[in-house]
This record gives C-alpha cells, sequence and structure tokens, in this order.
DNA sequence: TTGTAGGCGTTATCAA
DNA sequence: TTGATAACGCCTACAA
C-alpha cells in the first residue's frame, strides 16, 4: 500500500491540506480542538508520516546536521579506531536526536569540498573534528549555515567552537610531572601543526617547565602522529637510550599507551623507571594496565555541546558573542603511571 | 546569492530543464553533444549543485543509508564506546561513500520504531547492529527498503545478513585453549540469548569441550553483560576462589582484557596462573599488556561488506538466494595470553 | 477557523 | 534531439 501523504489525512479527516499541515506544525489557536482531534485520529488510521524530503524542499530545513571526522592518509577509513572521536560522535547523536536531529557522519575525500554534500542535502549545520587546508574552511563559508569546529584554533568569527584550554591541559599534565619530582620530562606528541591543540599543549608544557626553572631540550621532543606506533617507536628509543630523563607527557592517550608498551617491551617498568601521563582520558587508558595518569576531558559531553551549540545557532539565529564558543573543564586524572620520585624510598 | 536551480542553469545554457536534467542523469544519446558540453559549462559558472531533497522527492531514492547501532540501557548514549562499533562504522562509511551514498548514523529510543526515520528520510535502506524485540524487525519490514542484519540470526528471508561463524568462532578458541592443554575453562559471556551471537559462540564451546573428552560444567559459565566491567568482576572472582580452572575464554575482547585486569589486581599472573582468550580482535587487545590472544575477524571489513551488500540490493532489487548472505573468515591471533601448560618446565 | 492555490527543485511523460 | 508540463509531498500567503 502506497504511503500515507498529507492530502490522504486530509481527505480522511474531511478537511483541507493546509488544515492538516497548520496541525502539523503546531500553529497556535488556528485550528478548532475538534479538528485538530479529527485530524490526529486520521493520522494515527493511516499511519501517515511526514516526509522530510518534501518539507526540506519547501522549507529548507532539513534537521540534517553534518558530522565531519578525519580519515587515515592512506586508506581513507574513518578515524574512528581513535576512540576519541567515537566518544564525540557518541555525544554528538544523543543530543542530536534528543532534540529532533539527525546526522550525516561522513568524512570526507582529500581535495574535494565538503561543501557539495552540504548543499546537496540541505544541511541545517555541521560539526567539523579534525583541522583541514585554508581552503577547505573557506568553502564552508560559502555554504553559510551554522558550523562548529571541535578543537580547533582557526580565528574566525564566523565559526562556533567548542574545545578546551589545551595550553592549560599541556601545563596541567606537565606540572603534575614536575610536582612529583620530575625535572627531565620528554614530550611525545603528534605533529605541531600551527593552530592546531598539539601547538597548544606543547606551549603548556614550555610554560609548566619555564615556572619551574627548568630548561627546554628541544631534543626531548619527539613530534610525530598522534598513533600507538609512534609512542611505541618512541618508548622504545627512550627506553635503550640513556638520557636521564625519568618522565614522558604524551599529547594523546594513544600515543602513551605505546610510549608504555616500548617502554616494558624493552625491560623498563612503568611507572619505576619512567612515569609517564597522556591526556584525553580515552576509555582504554582506566582498562590498561598499569591504567594511564592522564589529564581528562569530557569526550562525551564535548560532542553533546557540540550539537547542542549547533543546534541553538541553527534555530535562534543569532547568538551573542560568547556564547559562541564553548570551553570544557580538565582535570588530571591520577592512576598509576605517574610516580614521585622526591620521595626516596 | 541564491542556490543555482536547474531551471538557471538552462536558462543560462540556453536549454530547457529537461535537457539538463537529461545530462545530470547521463541518458546516453539522447542529447548532443554541443548541448552536453554548454550545459557543463553553464553548471561550472554557476556552482550548480544539484539538490537532493528534491530529487528524493520525486525519484523516491534518497542514497541515505540507515544505521542503527544499540546504545545503553541508561545513558541512552551510542554504544560507541565499543570500539567494535566504531570499527564496523567506519567500514560502512568509506565503502557508502565510494558508491556515493551518506550514512544517517542513529541509535533508537526504546520501544520507538525505526519506521519513522527511515519513512520521513525515504532511506534507500539500512543496517542494523546488535538485536531487539521482535516488534522491531516487523516493523522494519512493513517499510518495505533492502535492510542487512549484522551478527544476527534472525531467521527471516527478509533480511540480507553479514556475519560471521560464531560458534565455529566459540570452538575455535576453545580448542586452541585445549590443544595447549586446558581442561578447565571458564566462559566469560554476555548475555546467552536465544539466536544472538553470544549462544553461537557458547556452544561452539560446548562442542569443542565435548570433542575433546571434556566435562561440560555449567558452573563455570559466567553469564552478564558485553562489558569490561564484568569480567572484572569474573577475573576476580576466579582468581579470589580457587576451582581448578586453568583457562577462560572470554566471549568478547572487552570481557577478557576485564578479567584479565581482575586476575592481575588480585594478585595472579595472566599466562602464568590463568590463560585467557578472547574474541573480536578490536585494537586494544594488541596494545594491552599482555597483548591479547584473540579470535580474531576483520571488523572493518565486516562493516564495508555489509554496505557493499545493501547497496547491491538497493540498486539491482534482485539477488539471487545464496548472496543474500555472506560469512567472513576467523582466525586464531595467538599473542600472550594463553600459555601452553602440558609442556612442563 | 478553514480552504485555495502557487511554489519549492527535480524528474519524466509526451509532443514537437 | 529538445521542450512543455504535470507530478512528487508539503507549506503558506491569501482569500473566504
Amino acid at each position: 500500500m502506497r504511503k500515507a501523504t498529507i492530502k490522504d489525512v486530509a481527505k480522511h479527516a474531511g478537511v483541507s491540506t493546509a488544515t492538516v499541515s497548520y496541525v502539523l506544525n503546531g500553529v497556535e489557536g488556528k485550528v478548532s480542538q475538534e479538528t485538530v482531534e479529527k485530524i490526529y485520529k486520521a493520522i494515527k488510521e493511516l499511519n501517515y508520516i511526514q516526509n522530510f524530503s518534501a518539507v526540506s524542499l519547501v522549507k529548507k530545513k532539513s534537521r540534517l546536521l553534518g558530522v565531519i571526522i578525519p580519515q587515515t592518509e592512506d586508506c581513507k577509513q574513518l578515524l574512528l579506531e581513535n576512540p576519541f572521536y567515537s566518544e564525540m560522535i557518541s555525544g554528538i547523536e544523543l543530543k542530536a536526536r534528543e532534540m529532533g536531529y539527525h546526522i550525516i557522519l561522513s568524512g570526507v575525500d582529500k581535495g574535494q569540498s565538503y561543501l557539495d554534500v552540504s548543499v546537496q542535502r540541505d544541511l541545517d549545520g555541521a560539526i567539523i573534528m579534525g583541522i583541514y587546508q585554508e581552503r577547505f574552511y573557506e568553502e564552508l563559508k560559502n555554504v553559510k549555515i551554522p558550523i562548529v569546529l571541535v578543537d580547533s584554533y582557526i580565528h574566525d568569527k564566523y565559526f562556533y567552537k567548542v574545545g578546551i584550554d589545551d595550553e592549560f591541559g599541556g601545563y596541567l599534565a606537565t606540572r603534575h610531572l614536575i610536582r612529583n619530582g620530575h625535572k627531565k620530562i620528554a614530550l611525545v606528541t603528534g605533529s605541531i601543526r600551527k593552530d592546531g591543540v598539539v601547538e597548544k599543549r606543547f606551549l603548556g608544557y614550555k610554560k609548566a617547565l619555564r615556572e619551574a626553572g627548568l630548561f627546554y631540550n628541544p631534543d626531548d621532543v619527539f613530534e610525530n602522529s598522534v598513533t600507538y606506533q609512534h609512542g611505541l617507536k618512541i618508548g622504545r628509543f627512550l627506553s635503550e637510550t640513556p638520557r636521564n630523563i625519568t618522565a614522558v607527557f604524551a599529547t594523546a592517550d594513544l600515543i602513551a599507551l605505546g610510549v608504555i608498551r616500548g617502554m616494558i617491551e624493552t625491560g623498563k617498568r612503568v611507572p619505576e623507571d619512567y612515569s609517564v601521563i597522556g591526556f584525553d582520558d580515552i576509555p582504554i587508558s582506566r582498562i590498561f594496565i598499569p591504567s594511564l595518569t592522564t589529564i581528562k576531558q569530557d569526550i562525551g559531553d564535548k560532542g553533546a555541546k557540540a550539537a547542542a551549540l549547533l543546534i541553538q545557532a541553527i534555530e535562534e539565529k543569532t547568538l551573542s558573542e560568547p556564547t559562541r564558543e564553548v570551553l570544557l573543564t580538565l582535570d588530571v586524572i591520577e592512576r598509576q603511571t605517574v610516580k614521585n620520585i622526591s620521595i626516596k624510598d
């Protein structure tokens, strides 16, 4: 049987399509209570379900949110293997659903713009994770839909933003190590790009060092990718190459886990020989043995906040300056990978 | 500036909208080469992008795939914390994108049907992960779009399916333990529901036991949820309650990791005191220390296969019986959590 | 309070 | 080979 349309409902209820449309859109006080009930009854009986394509077409609103996440260079697969993104999506989806939106999840092919998708689908807004080339953002602006950037330091009033104070986070992590008596602290990190979160964490690291009167040595910085493998390599390297380092700050948990594994594989112990602190607090960090001391950000909440901000922007159109950007709090989660070495035992 | 429509393009190229539509849809040999070029030129110049809402409306095809994943009971958040699902999505999204589809990711509220979404959005098909109440599937059938069920043993010709041979997997895992000299093997698992994957793995466990002439003891089965916490509890319990068990088969890596942690926390060693084998081979399993011996299924590929199958069903309409179901291969990945105890040392 | 009718951007049928 | 034009399902002035 053909799907019921608004016309069927109208006929069934003995009214016009306009009237049905009114009640569908909740126009107050325009339709008599009696008619409203008749219409609801017809809707029930016919199993009528509104067609969003048609609504989008006329309203130019789709109740659809685009969510873009980075993908691996090579296999183009989404970076969902990074639990960080999964958790974000989870938060976004829930909030979006609660507010009556659906999300279209997608990666974006290299060099291709996202413009097509957003225009084609009449997206009401988009949430972008990861960082891209300048051009990408410029194109995005042309679509003229609200966009929230997650963890981006792009300076452009056009975009809404949600993130954390990465510099403070980096500072917090490093200070935690310093307070535990460490003086020679390596930084293992993804690539330090201008305006990226990693750069800020790096700044925080240097700041904590400076504040403690410690010497910043560029040779203690191991920059590569935000992967377990990178951590692994450096962990091995560190434990096999004596350079009197006692602690490492990894700018992502995934890296930290690699570092630890690398060290353990090469016969060292954590935290007895090396202290390690991570960043993010992804679920594995609690599970891992030893469980990882890290800087916690509430990732799921971050996703929810991003969705809420976006939807607010979509629906209210006009957001006051201060609310255009939301910053989440950070905490040091002490677990088992940092040892206080100032207490002699 | 208003977005260009097909009319603008037609006017700009000096032809009718019908002609533009022809070339847009690649109708062969209907339009002269000359006209085709004129139209492409106009499209370029006007930055014309097709509006999918309009297309969906008339074609009743949206090039949109629904992807449903389970959510946690309480917080309703998507089960994306389970890396298993993230990887699947990743595979689905990539394949879908390659084939010109987008995915709408969503959980489904308890008791609510997915019917609404699929009808509202004119979904071309859907991929369902997790298992739901009977009613849910019945409703789904009414939408009359192709649906692929992932890891489901629902017996209904209507649905397409992709999965693995879970019974064989359970058998493989248990046999691996047995071959390593273990005779008293506990099973730690999520809830064994009729027609669920867990039930099949459980069957495989029993089969391997039987085949080896070992006694199956219901007391060695610890059934609860597919969570790290459940594993943790049982790990502790096992190591604190002597019952001459030497190995455990956990029906999910997440559980296995919990078991190991529980044992280690209570002073036992893995694999010296207990051998543990998992199932799935999620990324953490390789990272974890000790790294987990497990049954590997190529999760990303599973997602890709699911998407490919679905799209094929959508586009060809008529799939021959045998191709309606795809089974992926399984492998034992030997790592560090199983010890051969038949070799005395 | 309700109905009429035009239009949203596209496709597709039928003529030309 | 191309062009009018009627749908598709819905919304919304405007009229009644």
